[in-house]
DNA sequence: TTTACTTTGTGTCCTTAATACACTTTCAAA
DNA sequence: TTTGAAAGTGTATTAAGGACACAAAGTAAA
């Protein structure tokens, strides 16, 4: 069993549990995710970030950490979706190489937990950082393969993410602090996959009332200006304590 | 690392994935959970049904077959709630006891994915049992206590329940083919934990068009019989390919 | 056989939420 | 000054949710 020292304490790397992460991001036209690279040669597929996890750690201590290790990313909206491990879900064989290089034990039955997370785009910029430049953003639209069995994880995720948003206003994490009604209604019809009434879906958050109108406008933009919100978490930790269920869309 | 001979073929427990399974009856008043007892001394909390996994097989499997050589149950409904693997869970004396006579490896740290399932209580009367007589029915609301972080899981099991019976008629699995409309308002009542109307209710019931009245009422009852009902398994398949969000609980 | 008891079964009104829909305003750029 | 592009706004109709009370049908006991 691999061994490694961290901060002066022996930790171990459990060869059968993994976690994996699907982080979406919004480039306010379309929902990205968060992908790497693994190989120098065309073809391989890319793969969800992810890793075995330590013995020492929990399963959320553990996707935190892949998140910051192979992203740069702390402090970010997690939320498990579940586990995923199907003895046969290493049949690719560039997958296996993968594993060969990577791991100590690459034969071993590994199960994993999934997770997503919503981060603002502009905190991870791939050019820009110093961890992980295999890493990029691509359109969700645009996935029709990925290592392993990430793509029935990506698809567990949209749909959880799906329902999560009809409950709970978590889209507020992939947007900036100000934004506009319009990047936010592009947003809901990104993650819900169909179009939205503008008129109606302003109405319905308007009257949540969970988003406050800044005395600010957006400037330079060759059309009418649109007025800036920022999202009151105050507000919204009150209405999670009494309980709402039906956020309606 | 255990090994065993099944079938001719030579399958290895892993020892550091377990699935543990909230198996859910009603008896027509309240919700109940099927737990394991243990011990034979007295104060030995009750723990969920639940092993570890084979390498050979995937998790659904796991947790059917647990079902099955557990409680003898087969072809249940079964949903996977979620992995639960805090390093710190198995801190009972009770519990570490317990691991060391029943674990080839006492002290590996496990992670355990947790289901949920649903089963007509008549399908399983534990002393009529030949499997784990030591397996019996306890009322949700009674439980303050159980093994390991089964407790966790059960309120996890429980909330998940409730969401999902308010978008897809799961229910039905909790009951016998033919019922009363009361019996299923009652069934709504105990997993949602609040009243429902009772008019409101049928109205809402009646308009799915899921269940369908039978040429058959209740008899020896000492009130105004009951109309029986069957659950129209083709029109709820029709439902869910067109898709429905709101079952409006 | 009458009475008491228990649960079933039913309809309406009111309020709230969902949906469909079109034109004017404001800015930058040409 | 004109053009293009997105912002911002209100109403009418339909569907769903919630509150509410009493007669009917059976058994059991007097």
């Amino acid at each position: 069993m691999k061994k490694k020292v961290i901060k002066n304490k022996l930790v171990e790397l459990n060869p059968n549990v993994s976690v994996d992460c699907v982080i979406f991001g919004f480039d306010f036209e379309k929902l990205n995710v968060l992908l790497i690279d693994r190989g120098t040669t065309l073809g391989i597929p890319l793969a969800l970030p992810g890793n075995l996890i330590y013995n020492s750690e929990n399963l959320d201590e553990a996707a935190s950490r892949v998140l910051e290790e192979l992203a740069g990313l702390k402090n970010i909206y997690l939320e498990q979706i579940g586990a995923f491990g199907d003895p046969l879900r290493i049949t690719k064989i560039t997958d296996q190489e993968w594993l060969k290089a990577m791991r100590a034990e690459p034969s071993a039955r590994v199960i994993t937990v999934a997770y997503f997370s919503l981060v603002k785009m502009s905190d991870y910029v791939p050019q820009a950082s110093s961890f992980a430049k295999n890493a990029s953003w691509v359109s969700v639209q645009e996935i029709t393969e990925l290592a392993f069995d990430h793509l029935e994880i990506l698809n567990t995720a949209k749909e959880s993410l799906k329902q999560k948003i009809k409950r709970q206003p978590i889209g507020f994490n992939l947007l900036p602090e100000k934004f506009t009604l319009s990047q936010l209604h592009r947003l809901y019809e990104s993650i819900l996959e169909k179009p939205l009434d503008k008129r109606n879906f302003r109405r319905k958050i308007q009257k949540l009332d969970i988003i406050e109108s800044l005395k600010e406008k957006q400037k330079g933009v060759p059309h009418k200006p649109s007025q800036l919100f920022k999202f009151n978490k105050e507000k919204y930790e009150l209405l999670t304590k009494i309980g709402f269920d039906n956020f309606g869309f």
